[in-house]
DNA sequence: ATGCCGGGATGTTCCCGA
């Protein structure tokens, strides 16, 4: 069974390579992030052409998450429980399903963007949500894992250079407490394996050159349960999405997929 | 050269992303 996550950066803007990506990568299930468009604007007849059944859930301009699958889609999710507000508003930013017989989470990770800022209070929240909802979901029978854009570096060597993100959000010990803290409750991390380079990094930003220079960040993430962790095969990042198209076609999201293996 | 950001609405400029 091959699961993958992907931060497609607009699933409209990008429904040609999504449908291109399902085609040759050929996931069962796929766990997107940032639709950026309202639920009704997600493509879904071409998705479900192209075999794949899909929940998803969009607020219009930023966020929405989706599952794709071709290996049954049930007992489908929204929200974490005591998922925090930002603004008012419970975001689509986490959902969950069960796809041939594994329980599977597609999360965006609020961003934080400073230190300082609201923001970044409300991801610190919104992660302690998660660890809670991870220890619920770890009670459920099935084998479990959490996929998503975590917007959370683990380790200094998952930036191309730490010395530039001594102000940032993504590297703090906040942050990175609360990933210790989903393992603290039994999530192992599955370590994806490099393509090219050392570190498989799953975002480099449109500016500055980020993608050819290799000055990327690893924040998309994949935790599973001990079952699930045990059982996978292989994982690695397809940075082949991440690269520019022909000219005239639209260009790439800034996050490649991240795509696991297993054999349960 | 994979090559100097991209997408959206608040719209012809600004906010956001990480």
């Amino acid at each position: 069974m091959r699961i993958a996550t992907w931060n497609v950066n607009n699933v409209v803007t990008r429904t040609e390579r999504l449908l291109a990506w399902l085609a040759s990568a050929q996931p069962d299930v796929l766990c997107l992030q940032e639709l950026k468009v309202p639920t009704e604007q997600v493509p879904v007849a071409e998705i479900e052409a192209a075999g794949y059944a899909v929940a998803a859930r969009g607020d219009g301009r930023w966020n929405g998450v989706a599952i794709l699958s071709r290996v049954g889609l049930d007992d489908v999710t929204y929200d974490l429980p005591g998922q925090p507000e930002w603004d008012g508003v419970v975001e689509p930013r986490a959902m969950a399903a069960t796809c041939g017989g594994v329980r599977i989470w597609s999360l965006y990770v609020p961003n934080g963007r400073t230190v300082e800022d609201p923001h970044y209070a409300y991801k610190l929240e919104w992660l302690a949500a998660l660890r809670d909802t991870a220890v619920a979901e770890l009670a459920r029978p099935e084998p479990l894992a959490i996929l998503g854009d975590f917007n959370v570096a683990p380790t200094d060597a998952d930036v191309w250079d730490i010395a530039k993100f001594e102000t940032s959000t993504h590297v703090t010990t906040a942050e990175r407490a609360a990933l210790t803290a989903l393992e603290d409750a039994g999530l192992v991390e599955v370590m994806p394996r490099a393509l090219k380079y050392d570190v498989p990094f799953t975002f480099w930003d449109y500016r500055q050159l980020a993608f050819p220079k290799n000055t990327g960040m690893r924040i998309d993430l994949v935790y599973g349960s001990s079952s699930f962790a045990g059982a996978v095969t292989d994982a690695y990042v397809d940075r082949e999405a991440r690269k520019p198209g022909t000219k005239g076609t639209p260009p790439p999201s800034d996050h490649a997929p991240l795509v696991v293996d297993v054999e349960l």
